[in-house]
DNA sequence: GAGCATGTAAACAACA
DNA sequence: GTGTTGTTTACATGCT
């Protein structure tokens, strides 16, 4: 008794309070990226209004100006030919040359939802986070080829205006624009063929060989070469001849071909393109695009170029209040010139950028996989087939019948095929955490709404097999190796099988995580020691475990806040979603929730998702709360109990006091009073 | 900086 | 005597 006594008077000391957060504190690295981005973003937009808008700033005269313009449009011209000479046909040498232009929307991409890697990786699992960067990918993509298109509707546009007011321009200037602009097509072209071979190496973009070669190819290469062009270009003034029809049909070819397979490269000389821009200014019913395969807003009544009521020449943002107005402001302000030139080139270097973010992004990512993909210490843990630990029926039924549990439609860890998609990092999982050496002071799953079951289930595979310590508490472990079995009871020996079971990490290193366990099993008031006709097996008690939990998600409420606000990203709103609805919605839901500590007073039943995440149990459902509430914990320690009560005199100990259901427990219920009052959302 | 939670290590006792 | 189990203490660390 009084070694009872004053084990109680120790354990019911730390019970209060139980620090939350700790998910705050994980990580390194990766933190920069978002950072990084941001000021991407403010870069690159500067440098392109800078280039583009310098009209508008109203400080220069028009001769300084346009003299400006021209040393920007000669500056950009040698700096892109530099680059088209040297990296088009490689790749991966773009890749280390130029990366001071930052691209909005590359950086838009790349830094969602404004939160950090570290929480996103705590909210996210290795899936999601999967899924996450697949989406971002796609996207790009998408925005890629929208500028593709873009720029390749106003080369093409300004081809159409100036082909209108060539006639009064001297021929040789005309062919020198006319020059340039072919190159850009060029050089687009070659871009967008190279971004999207890119994209299919990388398996982001799997093209149907119609489509890859349908827009890819209409230009013959040779047929362009630009030795060529200038002949091709003579016959400007003069329209009709075999020249312009040529430069015309590859021109518009290759407008085409860049927007999209259904565009303009089906017909490309059956109907001339140049028959639907016999209008003055472009009629944009006919340049505008028949994307049927983009998403594209644009309609047969827009333009590329005019959105929003206003011109979305880059750094003109006129005021357009209509269609035509907008294709007589398109016709008077950026007629082929010098300027228009310069505008284009920038915007083509802004294209270019762009697909060299892109591929450094996606090489960044292929990298990140790889070595995701393979751990040091576990060459070859993913690759191999699920394959469930023999004997243990309660793993089992914890990864199936949570893996059916998943409502959501994420991609969920792969119990089979699926291994690229396994785990790249668990979330919760601190960097150091990923460290297997040195003690990991921080866990995070009971403090985080635990869901330790759903997380576990997840990447039960990458536990088992990665040497990677799991981000729980060691009372959280066992509780979870305990709540997994069907009588919600085991020994000690059985919770370490567990361990070793569950964690490739705890396969090692017995002596200290062991003696951890048994520290906690005797530190927490939550594990209740039971004998048993086969000797001492411990229980969890619920009640006083969530005691240990905070009594709301004060603990990180920026996490909170930001989980909440990252729902409104449209890409991460499923994962999000799925992700709070796995682990902490109830928590969010239900008032009940957000205050544990009135909740297992006044109503244990729901008392947090914690019981209702152990999805194994084979006597309940998958989804009713309160069939794990704590009454039937209690309950079926006390059915355990009863032949220990038997043992009890043979066998004293600790074991008596907390797990005595049938009382109601005195000093739980002293503990509960306590909570009652303080812990009313403080 | 205090208080707390957690992890680690260790000592000790009881028991098989 | 040895190993296991269980308890307790001490200390370090990180977080609130």
């Amino acid at each position: 008794m009084m070694v009872e006594s004053a084990s109680e008077t120790i354990r019911s000391a730390p019970s209060g309070q139980n620090g939350v957060g700790s998910i705050s504190g994980q990580a390194d690295g990766g933190g920069g990226g978002g950072g990084a981005g941001a000021s991407g973003t403010g870069g690159g937009g500067a440098g392109r209004d800078t280039a583009a808008g310098a009209d508008s700033n109203g400080e220069m005269s028009p001769a300084e100006l346009l003299h400006f313009q021209q040393q920007q449009a000669l500056q950009v011209a040698r700096q892109f030919l530099l680059q088209q000479a040297s990296g088009l046909s490689s790749p991966g040498s773009n890749d280390s040359k130029q990366s001071a232009v930052q691209v909005p929307v590359s950086v838009a991409m790349m830094s969602p939802q404004m939160l950090t890697p570290q929480q996103m990786q705590q909210i996210l699992s290795p899936p999601q986070l999967q899924a996450l960067l697949q989406q971002q990918q796609a996207l790009m993509l998408q925005q890629l080829q929208e500028y593709y298109k873009k720029q390749q509707e106003q080369l093409h546009l300004q081809l159409l205006t100036q082909q209108q007011a060539g006639k009064q321009q001297p021929k040789e200037a005309l062919g020198n624009k006319q020059l340039a602009f072919q190159q850009q097509l060029l050089q687009m072209q070659q871009l967008q063929q190279q971004h999207l071979l890119n994209l299919q190496r990388q398996g982001l973009v799997s093209l149907q060989p119609s489509q890859a070669s349908g827009p890819l190819q209409t230009l013959p290469q040779a047929a362009v070469c630009p030795t060529d062009l200038p002949q091709l270009w003579k016959g400007e003034g003069a329209p009709g001849q075999p020249a312009e029809d040529s430069v015309k049909q590859e021109g518009l070819d290759l407008t085409g071909s860049a927007t999209t397979a259904t565009s303009f490269a089906a017909p490309p000389k059956v109907s001339p393109p140049l028959s639907h821009h016999t209008l003055p200014n472009g009629q944009p019913t006919v340049l505008t695009p028949r994307r049927d395969s983009s998403s594209h807003e644009e309609t047969p009544g827009s333009h590329p170029l005019y959105g929003h009521g206003e011109c979305k020449w880059p750094g003109c943002e006129t005021l357009c209040e209509d269609l035509g107005q907008f294709i007589k402001h398109l016709n008077t302000e950026h007629a082929l010139d010098d300027r228009s030139t310069a505008q284009c080139r920038v915007q083509m270097q802004v294209v270019q950028q762009l697909e060299i973010q892109l591929a450094k992004e996606s090489e960044r990512l292929q990298a990140m996989m790889a070595h995701l993909h393979m751990r040091p210490s576990e060459p070859k843990p993913f690759s191999q087939p699920l394959n469930p630990v023999p004997g243990s029926s309660s793993f089992s039924k914890v990864t199936v019948s949570a893996a059916d549990s998943f409502p959501d439609g994420l991609v969920h860890p792969p119990t089979s095929a699926a291994a690229p998609v396994t785990p790249l990092r668990p979330p919760g999982l601190s960097s150091a955490s990923l460290h297997s050496g040195g003690p990991a002071r921080r866990r995070s799953s009971d403090k985080f709404c635990s869901p330790i079951s759903s997380e576990l289930a997840q990447n039960h595979e990458f536990y088992k097999n990665a040497d990677v310590r799991p981000p729980f508490t060691y009372a959280s472990l066992i509780r979870q190796a305990i709540l997994e079995t069907p009588d919600r009871q085991l020994t000690l020996n059985e919770i370490y099988n567990w361990f070793t079971r569950m964690f490739a990490y705890f396969r090692r290193n017995t002596a200290t995580w062991k003696n951890a366990v048994r520290h906690n099993l005797s530190l927490h008031k939550c594990f209740v020691r039971v004998e048993n006709v086969k000797g001492a097996v411990w229980t969890v008690d619920e009640r006083e475990y969530q005691k240990r939990r905070p009594p709301k998600m004060t603990g990180s409420p920026t996490l909170v806040k930001n989980m909440i606000s990252g729902l409104s990203y449209g890409a991460l709103n499923a994962s999000y979603q799925a992700a709070l609805a796995e682990s902490s919605f109830p928590l969010l839901n239900s008032p009940g929730m957000l205050n544990p500590g009135s909740a297992s007073s006044l109503l244990p039943l729901s008392h947090d998702d914690v019981g209702a995440s152990v999805e194994p149990l084979p006597s309940n459902g998958s989804s009713s709360p309160p069939r794990l509430s704590p009454p039937q914990y209690s309950h079926q320690v006390q059915v355990k109990e009863e032949p220990a009560e038997a043992e009890e005199d043979r066998r004293p100990g600790p074991a008596l006091g907390p797990p005595n259901p049938s009382t109601a427990g005195p000093p739980e219920d002293r503990d509960l009073e306590e909570e009652l009052p303080g812990e009313e959302l403080s």
